[in-house]
DNA sequence: TATTGTTATACTCTATAACTATA
DNA sequence: TATAGTTATAGAGTATAACAATA
C-alpha cells in the first residue's frame, strides 16, 4: 500500500471523527447529561467490557494515575456501583466488580445515547439510512481486523 | 423508515464510536498528549472551525461556563495563541481571534494525529484498506446532509 | 528489590453567585 | 431590564512523592 494512499485515508478518518463529534455525537454534551463524573463512567465502562479488574489494571488502561483510583473507587462503592474484593492470589490485589445496578445503570444510558442518535439521522432520506447502515457496517467489519 | 431499522442504525452507530475509540483514536490518549490542557484545545478548534468569535458564543458552544472563560483566553493571549479585540459594533463584547501561532499549531497537532491513525491502520492489508477508504467516504457524505 | 494500593498535598479545572459596564 | 464579561470562592478532578503491606 502506497504512503500516499495511507495518508489519504487516515485524513479521512481524521474528518470521520470531527463529522461524528460535530453532527450526531458530542462527548462533551454526553458527558454533562449524566448524574455521575466522567472518571466514573469510564471505569463502568471500563468494567463492563473487560470485566473484574485490579485497581492498577484500571488505571493504567483508563490513564488515571493509581492514587486518584482510591475515591473514584470509594464513591462507586458507597453509590452501590462496584464491590471491592481480595484476589484470592496475591493478597495485595484488589479486584473491583460491577453490581447488577451498574450493569442497568448502563443499560438505560446506552438507551438513552441510542435515543439521540435516532433523533439525529431521522431527518435523512430512507435511502440515506440505507446507505449509512451499509457504510457503517462495513467500517465496523473492518476496523474489527485490528489489533 | 421503520423505527425498528433505525433502532439498528443507532445500534451500529454506537458501535461504531465504541469502535473506533477502542481501535484507533482514544480521545483521552490524544488530550494526554497534547502540551496545553482540553479546554485551551477546544478554544482553538471552536475559533478554527467557526471563525472570530465573542466569549458568550464560545462558552455556549462549548458548554464552557462563562466566567471560566476568563482564565481560559487570559492563559490563551499570555501564550500568543489569540487576541482580543473589541467589537466595533456594541462596545460590551470581545471578540476573539486565532493568532498564525496557533493555527500552526493546529496543522502540526493534526499532523501527528493522521500519523498516528496511519500507524494504526497499517496493519491491514491492502484490499481492507480499500474497503475503509470507501465506507468512510461513503459515511462522511451521508453525514454532511445532517444540519 | 518490585508491585499493590493508600495517604498527603499542591495544582488545575469547574460551577455558582454577585458585580461592572454597556445596551 | 437584559446582556457581556469579570471577580471571588468553594468544590471536584488530577499529578506527584512518599509510605505500608505483600510478593
Amino acid at each position: 500500500m502506497s504512503d500516499t494512499k495511507l495518508n489519504n485515508l487516515s485524513k479521512d478518518l481524521y474528518n470521520l471523527m470531527l463529522n461524528l463529534h460535530r453532527k450526531i455525537f458530542n462527548h462533551d454534551e454526553m458527558m454533562k447529561n449524566l448524574p455521575i463524573p466522567p472518571s466514573h463512567v469510564k471505569v463502568i465502562l471500563y468494567l463492563k467490557h473487560n470485566g473484574d479488574s485490579s485497581i492498577s489494571e484500571i488505571a493504567k488502561n483508563l490513564l488515571i494515575s493509581k492514587p486518584n483510583m482510591t475515591p473514584i473507587i470509594d464513591k462507586l462503592v458507597s453509590e452501590n456501583m462496584v464491590n471491592r474484593y481480595n484476589d484470592p492470589n496475591d493478597r495485595r490485589i484488589l479486584r473491583i466488580e460491577l453490581t447488577s445496578k451498574a450493569h442497568e445503570f448502563i443499560k438505560k444510558q446506552e438507551e438513552m445515547i441510542k435515543n439521540t442518535l435516532s433523533e439525529k439521522i431521522s431527518v435523512l432520506s430512507s435511502e440515506d439510512l440505507e446507505y449509512l447502515g451499509h457504510h457503517v457496517t462495513g467500517v465496523i467489519d473492518i476496523l474489527g481486523k485490528i489489533k
